[in-house]
DNA sequence: CCCCGGTCGTGAACGCAGGTAATGAGGTAG
DNA sequence: CTACCTCATTACCTGCGTTCACGACCGGGG
């Protein structure tokens, strides 16, 4: 009826859209919920996650991963430094530039998170039947191909 | 079967929860990022949709469900009122309390924001098949009970 | 009747995370 | 060698959350 051919698919997106937004919405605030024991804020914990996947790099590029701008990356990691948790070395040939290390604690601080925050998570899906499961295994992926266009 | 005998599952469990952890995060974050054309921040649209499923309501009963101390309530609200969102009564019997209650331009905005929103996501979501459209529906649901625990 | 504990909404002061604008050090093309 | 560009940083502003404190109002006992 809307535009062209099924506008019943139309509506049931529509309808799917609303629905997997609230959930998503409320899923991800509970799991962040659950963090405050480390006393890591969020974005802290995301840059020492991101050290970690991709190794050494610059504040700046750090700060487009995480789409923000280059004074918040700054004060961040200037937190992490101050807890000992990343390093701030020179970069080798290029006097600009710095290069964001992780050191050991840091290292163990992330692990230890996920840890956190994975144990809350997994506890829930172990109430899960196997079916279950596999369908958000699947979902992840569709999430990630969502979120990456 | 959940306690000691499956290591395996338990296994899966983590992977599943780490992973799902950052597909949530991602989304999450990139639907949110599809707000901003109206203004409206993301605690303030949270009252209008609240108002418009559970119609009026006081300051306090906003800020418990939405799980935040009373005085970030009021302002909020506040800010609302002065864009003529929302509009503030007294209570009928108890002068104590207000009635926060939702003008037609209120619901209007979110309306519109909400339509905005899902417009994106639904645009994302028609370029999957059915089976997919599936998964994520059975996915929100169990997000949800996920969410509620 | 008046006082008294409890509840509700709000004002003030603070912390944290994001943004922009401007600055300074360091590289690089001409 | 000069001019332009990039990178990180500094200073200041905004938004949203917190805690603490206070005034207004309801209810029940003296």
């Amino acid at each position: 009826m809307t535009t062209t051919s099924d506008a019943p698919a139309v509506a049931a997106d529509l309808a799917l859209a609303a629905e997997l937004r609230v959930s998503l919405g409320r899923a991800t605030r509970r799991i962040k919920g659950e963090r405050g024991d480390a006393g890591l804020s969020d974005p802290q914990f995301n840059v020492l996650a991101i050290l970690l996947r991709e190794g050494p790099m610059s504040p700046g590029a750090l700060a487009d991963l995480e789409r923000i701008q280059p004074p918040s990356m700054t004060r961040t990691v200037n937190c992490l430094v101050e807890r000992g948790l990343v390093r701030k070395d020179e970069h080798p040939t290029d006097g600009r530039q710095v290069v964001v290390t992780l050191t050991e604690a840091g290292e163990a601080e992330v692990a230890e998170t996920r840890r956190r925050r994975d144990a809350w998570l997994s506890a829930r899906l172990a109430g899960l039947t196997a079916d279950e499961r596999t369908t958000l295994v699947q979902a992840a992926e569709l999430l990630r191909r969502i979120a990456a266009s």
